[in-house]
DNA sequence: TCAATAATAATAGTTACACTATCATTGATT
DNA sequence: AATCAATGATAGTGTAACTATTATTATTGA
């Protein structure tokens, strides 16, 4: 398998981090640190430290620390959008390949062997707790002008367009796959942390299947598969 | 109608604001700021400065910043549930009962005379741009054990029981309406921020009228109403 | 091979926010 | 009027976010 690597919008960052060693390690270094230490325990000073480097380096990379989370989980969207391709490719069936497409969003995410360098496991937990504040911010139009959000918003498109293939008559596909996006990463959220906001955590059967069972139940209920 | 007052958990303040003037002064001008600043923009500094004290005495009535924006949100969701119950009062069919409340759950909030003191439309705003700062920290589980999210809890758990009340064959009640609660203000920040993920914003209906189609949609397709 | 130049990294700040320790004032009680 | 408690005001401290300047390294041309 050769190696690929996600072209991500230039405005994410300053300088491309995937071009350099130095950018590489800041990458793989931020994920586990936000991950362990949360996006606001996380700072570029602690960062720098363990990757012998400076705040200032980091500085030429991303223009402060909000760009590089945005950074970070617009590649997870990414990284989702590529595997939902690939695993509904030459699926002819639109039921099928949502079915499909709700197992890949909900699934337990292992580390990708095409993408060395990434945690994916780590960075689901990321997205998991801190994606929403990318865009819970007061520069959210400016940022979703400069495409910041894109691959969010390409990821929910593709999704809605299978919606919109089984069941042109459906009014809310971009808000059904918008809020099944965002339940798919809240509920396990509130498993670990305000287990009284949902049902996934009672029995034997995992949270994953659960939530994937929860979300099919919600998007097949919705539209009509005639 | 008599003055009534809401009843918060206690480990939501130091001092309770709803005792003196200046605790409601807090109040009132925080939620101002706030929905004007944003949470990130918000800072005790200016609070102090906006109703003529200092920071050391607000700090008498929040342990942090973090804490205010936990108390307001919680007042709201005190509101809502109360709201809620007034809302459902004497209605026997729990059919008519859910609708209400998602009604309720999804309307344009308008300044309430029983509570003269709080912007409800400011805190609204707030709700939808803020409301999920307030458990996504790494003292989420310390929170939620001194009982901060009470309010949040008690609101999905009230309306989650109507849910099984029309079907208690249905597994997920929780997550139904935590993921409802939730799409209830991210879809309008959607609609206003980032509309491709959303279909609330095309046509003439409005909004909010659309956002409880929407959600009526989704929860009565997924229980059976016999 | 070496000097010039450009790219990148390191150093040393500055500002502002979150929070705290201490002191001053007011108001209630005896 | 004196005492004490509650409340408010003053003056900090530590640190995060970011920036301006200096140093180093790499590249290129003669």
């Amino acid at each position: 398998m050769p190696a690929i690597q996600l072209l991500l919008n230039k405005n994410l960052f300053v300088k491309d981090p995937q071009e350099t060693e130095l950018g590489k390690k800041i990458i793989k270094e931020s994920v586990t640190m936000i991950d362990e230490l949360g996006f606001e325990g996380f700072t570029f000073k602690k960062l720098a430290a363990k990757i012998d480097s400076t705040e200032a380096s980091i500085y030429r990379y991303f223009e402060n620390k909000h760009r590089l989370l945005v950074y970070v989980i617009a590649w997870y969207w990414n990284w989702l959008e590529y595997k939902i391709d690939f695993g509904t490719h030459n699926i002819e069936n639109p039921v099928d390949r949502l079915k499909v497409a709700l197992k890949i969003i909900t699934e337990k995410k292992e580390p990708d062997p095409l993408f060395p360098q990434v945690m994916e496991d780590a960075l689901h937990r990321i997205v998991i707790s801190e994606s929403n504040k990318t865009f819970l911010t007061k520069t959210v139009d400016e940022d979703n002008r400069d495409g910041l959000f894109r691959g969010f918003k390409s990821l929910c498109e593709k999704v809605a367009s299978i919606v919109t293939e089984i069941d042109a008559s459906f009014k809310y596909p971009h808000s059904l796959i918008s809020t099944v996006m965002q339940a798919a990463h809240q509920q396990v959220f509130y498993a670990e942390h305000i287990p009284t906001l949902t049902d996934l955590n009672q029995e034997e059967m995992n949270i994953y299947q659960k939530n994937e069972d929860f979300l099919q139940n919600v998007v097949f209920n919705c539209i009509k598969t005639s």
